[in-house]
DNA sequence: GGCGTATTGTACTGATTGGTACAATCACGT
DNA sequence: ACGTGATTGTACCAATCAGTACAATACGCC
């Protein structure tokens, strides 16, 4: 694909997988101009503040993505435990079963640790909250729907890790299945 | 503290604080030298492969204190329920409360990813192994014991990635507290 | 005090970093 | 076909990167 017939979506696609691979201090320019095929001078015309100008295109798309994809269904009307096992179902697509790199833990540490910390607390903040939401919908209280959802995105958060640390992609499907166990657990058989 | 004065340990915990606050990559040799107060020919005297071997020092150190400080005390002969409380209590120090990243965390993103895979596996399953014979020590099966213990590392390490996403330190005292109440419902009062 | 080793400071290398200047080129509306 | 603005390639910049060479120093042992 040419990259004059590239879509914006997808040059910033591919500056995430860079970035979610090499974390911000090791995605050079270099890789970042090689991976989109955009040469030096194209990239700093689409983004004018260089890396953290791509950085912020990147947390745009991915909140916009998760979204679409995790948030948003997990407020549609549907009894909530359906939508709580369809959220583990796309987080395990979305991360290819442990093998994805989390963009957002990448970007957490690192010398970015500062840079973009409203946006990265705004993604997290808005998924414990779609998550609480469906628990409260099924009638649990607010403070356990808010433990539940906050335990859920750690223990998601850390099973990327774990999983990456040890090579092991099996500890990310094993930590979804409990997860899964526990929110269905606290909402019931609806 | 002169330098020369310095023992190696003290060096190597410096080198850890850079390390584990700027991450791989964003850890340059000019901040390592200012931190250790040694000059650039001295960290490569004694540490003659550069970078990756202060981070193999690092490692090797991070491992020993572990294991002193929580994977030995987790095999002692005390209820295994005061040994698992023991560990989110020295968990909570060691990490001062969130406040401190995870280097094993820092270790694993980046593009320092593989090259120390084999000695973050190490440490990841030495911790697991050892929160789980604490577990399997009070009558818990086998399987349940693995399960429960990879679920608190994970938990732990996620903990510490939300933390600092969010700024907000208490989602890791909320997580430990999760834990432990999970790790004491499986052990019972004994 | 003098000798030998361990340690360190200074100066340097070539490569790569993020970023800019500017002219050529391209697509597109007229 | 012609102009116009968006896009891009080439060449460049100073700063910093990891790493090395080597001479000067500090230190322990005799």
């Amino acid at each position: 694909m040419p990259a004059a017939l590239m879509p914006r979506d997808e040059v910033v696609e591919r500056l995430m997988k860079v970035i979610r691979r090499h974390g911000y201090d090791g995605a050079s320019l270099a890789e970042l101009s090689k991976a989109t095929g955009l040469g030096r001078s194209s990239l700093y015309h689409h983004f004018p503040d260089g890396k953290d100008d791509m950085v912020r295109a990147v947390l745009e798309q991915l909140e916009q993505g998760l979204r679409t994809l995790i948030f948003e269904p997990l407020r549609e009307p549907r009894p909530a435990r359906r939508r709580l096992e369809q959220m583990i179902k796309t987080v395990d697509a979305y991360y290819d079963g442990g093998r994805e790199a989390c963009v957002i833990g990448n970007l957490v540490l690192g010398t970015s640790r500062t840079r973009f910390h409203a946006r990265l607390r705004a993604i997290f903040e808005e998924w414990i909250d779609a998550v609480a939401a469906a628990l409260l919908d099924a009638g649990v209280s607010r403070a356990e729907s808010r433990a539940l959802a906050e335990d859920a995105v750690v223990r998601m958060e850390g099973a990327l890790i774990v999983a990456h640390g040890t090579g092991d992609t099996a500890v990310f499907s094993r930590t979804l299945k409990r997860i899964g166990a526990d929110l269905v657990a606290a909402v019931g058989p609806g």
